[in-house]
DNA sequence: TAAATTCCTCAACATATGTAAAGAAAAATG
DNA sequence: CATTTTTCTTTACATATGTTGAGGAATTTA
């Protein structure tokens, strides 16, 4: 069954009913994006977000200049999505592409929230998962972003994704980070 | 009623039933803060968010260096609180501080939690403040303050909380922003 | 209203970061 | 395996922002 990985990550936040995991599941759909291609484009109004089994995705800014700034990375276990554009039912600012070959399971958000309508317990799993991920996680990066310097930021980034270092290539770090690669070589330089 | 005003904001979101209304009422306590007054303290574990009726908040960071970083301003209106601390039952990282004298309603957070899950009704209310607040809203804000240049976050600050340059201290907008106070005054140089 | 305090601006200099371009290293492609 | 493309670093210079300190303006306090 595609959805097992899927329900031991969901139910670390609210065990379910099966029910609730019955309906949830049926709105599971397997797919795949080679590396490269978009999961979500600027313009588009979105419908789906995608639970990433294996892989990664990049939400991606472009600025009026044509420079992409990395708001988030989804690796394996994380929900991507464009949640604001979504909710509003409005065309992304973002685009969601993938880092490398990544396999995902899609559902279809809206579809998603009736769920929470009908079912308490999956209600109670998005009241969780939103303290989680929108409320508790990024207090500190609202700060960090404001005010501290690019080397404190890429030690940060370091905490806040471990592993992903050695995933991605310097220049989307620089893009996560707000800094030109120029900047991040210096980073690396100052540390020697 | 002290509630009034209240339950018309909160009702802009989820219309609520009358049970569900006295329920959450019963927890209201009216308090006033004085300019300069602490609503949190940092080291504090929170209970109460607090809802402004009249006056402003700011919510801050205090640096090792012991500079002050300003998260976010609480006007007329909005709910006040160190969520993320309230949520996890841990220390508060952040302050927050009347600029102006400030009558609130203040309710304990965990009380209005177990609200949410005994009315439905108030749990949608919830799920919905949360997608506005806290996903919706914010988003703009993730991209610009680590990628626009002071003039264009301070112009952004104008947008986002309207009228509110007439209210605050210059020194304030410039912790908001993250830069000096003469980083600011040379923008408004520049403005010239 | 006078005194004290806080706020705001400005100047001079220091530091952090951006821009542009070049070349080397690494990776992808045929 | 050779070629092409992409990635990464480095240099030189330009710009943005921080630091410190001074002085005047505005506000608060006595």
């Amino acid at each position: 069954m595609s959805g097992i990985i899927f329900f031991q990550k969901i139910e670390n936040y609210v065990k379910l009913s099966d029910t609730a995991k019955a309906d949830w599941e049926a709105l599971l759909k397997a797919k795949t994006y080679k590396r490269g291609e978009s999961f979500v484009r600027i313009g588009q109004v979105p419908r789906n977000v995608a639970f990433v089994v294996k892989g990664l995705f990049s939400q991606n800014y472009v600025t009026d200049k044509g420079e992409t700034v990395i708001k988030y990375f989804f690796p394996e276990g994380r929900i991507a999505g464009s949640i604001p554009a979504t909710l509003t039912k409005t065309e992304s600012l973002f685009e969601i592409t993938a880092l490398e070959d990544t396999s995902v399971l899609e559902y279809d958000y809206h579809a998603f929230k009736n769920l929470a309508v009908k079912h308490p317990d999956i209600a109670a799993f998005y009241i969780a998962y939103m303290e989680k991920h929108w409320i508790i996680d990024k207090e500190p990066y609202e700060i960090s972003f404001r005010h501290d310097d690019a080397k404190t930021l890429y030690n940060e980034f370091l905490k806040k994704y471990p592993g992903l270092v050695q995933r991605v290539k310097k220049h989307h770090i620089a893009a996560y980070l707000g800094i030109t690669p120029t900047q991040l070589s210096r980073i690396f330089l100052s540390a020697r």
